[in-house]
DNA sequence: ATTAAAATCATACTTTCGGGTGATGCGACT
DNA sequence: AGTCGCATCACCCGAAAGTATGATTTTAAT
């Protein structure tokens, strides 16, 4: 995280520089110091939601929406009957929505082979050979809705 | 989803305005260009964080359904609304199971070149990619339970 | 501060899926 | 008699999924 975090800031600092480089630049061809304005706005804003995307990590997709919502009840408790971590209970929400492992991988801004790391976690813990085993698992275990 | 998009574009614009005001203040003021586009990229990249997390931000689902294979009953009319057949009816069935291509095979008694086609035909009349997307949109279309 | 668990990523390899194409046999319907 | 839908199967190929192993980094708990 500090890393990230860092790496963030440098980012930053050098858009930041690269944008004074570029202000001279434009200042002299007399374009307008208001468009200038507006552009670093649009610019840091769109890097401003990026950053924080980043740094929530978190963000269901839809894929298929007509979210149907059952009495179901999120249970740390039976979660922790199967060791199931955070990270891989996210994996496993996302698969039962019928993503791909490069969409969840998308979804949670880590890469295709951490994905693969949890769902392979995942079916040992459930027992399972196939996500789609393990998806039918988790439901009838009541682990996801 | 219309009318936030619509209060931020807003907000943005009145931030705008507002800095261009502040702009020419500034300036007379001698205080550098440089730090008032440090400011500027400052803040709109918080906001950029902000507008994000707004966008973002899952709305809880509204409790009104509370069944799912409770009321579940097998209609061939709605088979017929998707023009799934019988047999392609059966192998859905066992994917949702958890099946692999070959057990399915092997259960039904038929080639895994047949399993194949019948899956490759109910992705196209599912307008799915995947096994898993196919389970899950057959379930929320009631097909299977 | 140390340690243990969780999360991340990589590389290499095997298996399973899925798309595309084409072919055959069978019953039903006209 | 012809055609149409369904079921069956084959072959090829690329993409996705899954396994195994090892490594580093974060996070959380003691």
């Amino acid at each position: 995280m500090k890393r990230t975090i860092l790496s963030y800031s440098l980012a930053l600092a050098a858009l930041i520089s690269m944008l004074k480089l570029l202000e001279y630049r434009f200042l002299v061809h007399t374009l307008s110091l208001e468009i200038y304005l507006g552009l670093i706005a649009i610019l840091f804003t769109v890097l401003g939601v990026w950053v924080g995307l980043k740094l929530t990590q978190t963000k269901p997709l839809p894929v298929s929406q007509l979210n149907y919502q059952v009495d179901f009840q999120f249970d740390p408790a039976r979660l922790e009957k199967f060791g199931i971590s955070k990270r891989e209970y996210q994996v496993l929400d996302l698969m039962a929505r019928g993503l791909s492992n490069q969409e969840i991988a998308d979804t949670l801004f880590v890469s295709l082979n951490t994905i693969k790391t949890h769902s392979s976690n995942l079916f040992l813990k459930l027992d399972t050979k196939r996500r789609t085993q393990a998806v039918q698992k988790a439901k009838e275990l009541r682990l996801i809705p």
